[in-house]
DNA sequence: CATGAATGAGAATTCATTCAT
DNA sequence: GATGAATGAATTCTCATTCAT
C-alpha cells in the first residue's frame, strides 16, 4: 500500500486522536476522532488500516517522542548523575508539559489493540536511555539485575512521579525530586 | 420468604467476571460474563445495579484480597526488614497465583468507570502495608517524603516485578529478589 | 381463578398504577406500580392476570367513577338544562379534583391494550348520561343524530374543556362556562 | 462529493413508521420500522437523531399535511359557511382516506415524547384554519371565547366525527354532515 | 398467598468498516 | 483520493411474567 499523499492529515489524525483518546479512553469512536481532525471518516482508513493500526501507529509515535524528549540536549561531558538527572528532568518536564500525550500514552500502554511488536519498537525508543542506566548500574548494588527489569522499573518510578506532579501541582518540584532520589537509590 | 438472592450467583458473576477482563478487558459484554457464570444476562442486574457498578465491586475486592493476601501470616515479631519481605513475598505469591486477578486488577485501575470512591476505599485496604511502610521510612533516607508517594511507588515496584515473573517465570525468583532489593534500597 | 383474598390490595394497586401511569403513562413498568403500592412484583400478578388486564380493570373503574362523579346530586326535579348543566359541573369538578385519574384515564382511552369489551363497558357506564342527553336532544336541532354519536362529541368537548381549565387554571370558570355554552349549542 | 443523503430514503422512514406505528402505536420498535422502510437500522438514525427526533418530524409533517389537505382548493369567494364546510369536507376527506395517518397522528398527539415545540409548530401549521374560524365567532353566539379554546374544539368534533366515519363507513356521509352541523351551531 | 429472584426476549443506540459517488 | 451514507452486529439495560422458597 503506497504512502498516503498528505502527512498532514496523517498527523492531523494522529494529533487527533491524542485529545480524544486522553479525555475518553482508547474506546473512543473513529469518527470522533476524524471530526476533531478535521477529516471525513472514510479518510481516516486511508491513513490507517483500522482503529487498532491508528492506535498502534500512535503508541509507537508517542513512545519515541518521549524517549526524544528526555534525551534533549544530554551533556555528553557530565557524570552519570548529571546525566540520569538531566534525562529524568526532560522526562518529567515532557510528561507534565503534555498530559494528555502522557495520558494517551497510559491508555496505549494497557491497552489490548497494542501488539507485542509494538511494545517492542517502544523498548527500542528508549534503547539510548537504557544505555545509560547500564553504566549507573555497572558499579551500583543492583548490579547483574537484567537490564530490561531496570529500565522498567526506571519507567515504573517515573510514571509513578508524574503522577504526583500532575494530581498536585503545588508540590511538583518536591514530587520530581523524591522519584529521582528513589530512582538513584535503585540504580547507583 | 421468597428466593433469597444467593451469594453464591454474587459471586460466580464476579468470578466470571474476572476471567472475562482478564482476557478482554473492561470491554468485556456483560452478557459474556454472565454466560460465564451461569447465570442469565437480566440476573446479572439483579447482583449489580450496572456493569459500572461490577467493575467498582469487583476493583475493591480485588484490592481487599490483594491486601489481605500480603498481610497473611504477619509475623508480629520480626524487624522491619523482615517484615516487609514478608509481604513482599506474600504479595507476589498472589499475584503469580491468580495472575487473571492481578491483570484484572490492573485493567480496572485504568479505568474510567471506578470512581474516586472505589480508589479511596482501595487505598483503605492497603492501610496497614502503609503503615508498615511508614515504619521503615522513619529513620531512612527517604524520610519525609508523603507517605501515600512512597505507597505508590512501593505498587509500582510490585507490579513491575510480578510482570516480569510473569513473563518469565523461569526467573521468577531472582526477579522477586531483585524487586525486592529495590524496594528496600528506597525505603530504607 | 378464584377472588383474590385481599380487596385492600387490588384497590392499592389499582391506586398506584393511577399515579404511576398519570406521570409515566401506560409504559409504566408493573414492578414500579407494585412498589408504590407496597406489594411485591410477583403478588400483582396473583390480583390481575396480565398488565394489560390491570389496565382495563383501571380503565373501567375509572370511567365509572367519573359518571357516577357526573351524576352525583342530580336534581331529579330541574328541567333539562338545569340537569345537564349539573352533570357538566360535577364532571368537571371530578376531573379538575383529580387531575391524576383524570390524566390517567386520557391515556387509557388510547391505549392499543384497552380491549373493545372494556370500552363497550365504559359506554354503558355512562348510559344514564346517555339518557339525559337523549331527552335533550328529542327536540332540538340535531334531532335524529345516533346518541352514541353525540355521547361522543359531548365527551369530546368536555375533555378540551378541562384541558384548558387545568392549563389555564386562573381562567377554569370562564373555560367551564363557554364549555357548557358549546354543548348546549349542540344538543338544544 | 459522497453519497448524498437521500430525500427518498428519509421519506421511506417516514412513511414506513406511519404503517407501523399505525398498527403498533409509538411503542413500534425502530428496527420493525427501518426493515418496513427496506432501510438498515443503523441507517434510520442517519436520518434522525432518535426515535423521539422521528416521531417529531413526523408530527409535524402530519400535522402540516393535514392542514393543507383542509385548504386544498379553498374559494375565497364564498361565504363564511361555504368555506367553513369546505374545510371541514377536505379534512374529513383526507382524515378518511389516509386512516393510518390518522391514526398516527392521534398517537402522536399524546405521546410525551412530542415536545412542546413540536406542539407549537404544529398549531402554527392550523393558524389559516384559525383565521377562518376567527371570522366565523366574530358574530357568532360564542365571540368572546378564547380563538385557542375554539381551535381545540374543532378539532375535537372533527377527531369525533372522523372516528364515526371510520367506524361506520356506511353512514360516514351522514357523519360528517352532522358534525359540520355541530361545528356551526357552536361557531356561528 | 406473599415474595422477589430468575429469565430472556427485546429496546434504542453506537461504531468500525465498506463502498457509492 | 475524499467524502459521508450504509451496514448490521454488538452493547447495556429493561420488563412482563414465572416460579422456588
Amino acid at each position: 500500500m503506497a504512502r498516503p499523499r498528505s502527512a498532514a492529515k496523517h498527523d492531523a489524525v494522529l494529533s487527533a486522536a491524542i485529545r480524544t483518546i486522553a479525555s475518553q479512553g482508547t474506546g473512543a469512536a473513529t469518527a470522533l476522532i476524524a471530526k476533531e481532525a478535521g477529516v471525513s471518516n472514510g479518510s481516516l482508513f486511508t491513513y490507517f488500516e483500522t482503529k487498532a493500526d491508528l492506535l498502534n501507529q500512535l503508541y509507537i509515535q508517542l513512545k519515541t517522542e518521549m524517549a526524544a524528549a528526555a534525551l534533549d540536549g544530554f551533556p555528553a561531558e557530565g557524570d552519570l548523575r548529571e546525566q540520569l538527572l538531566h534525562i529524568w528532568g526532560q522526562w518529567l518536564r515532557w510528561a507534565t508539559t503534555s498530559p494528555e500525550k502522557r495520558r494517551t500514552l497510559a491508555q496505549l500502554d494497557v491497552s489490548d489493540d497494542i501488539t507485542a511488536a509494538s511494545h517492542q519498537q517502544a523498548r527500542q525508543a528508549m534503547a539510548d536511555i537504557a544505555r545509560l542506566l547500564e553504566q549507573c548500574l555497572e558499579h551500583g548494588q543492583m548490579h547483574g539485575t537484567p537490564l530490561e527489569f531496570m529500565l522498567a522499573l526506571m519507567n515504573a518510578v517515573a510514571d509513578t512521579t508524574i503522577d504526583f506532579m500532575l494530581r498536585d501541582p503545588a508540590n511538583a518540584h518536591k514530587h520530581a525530586q523524591s522519584g529521582f532520589k528513589a530512582l538513584w537509590h535503585i540504580v547507583a
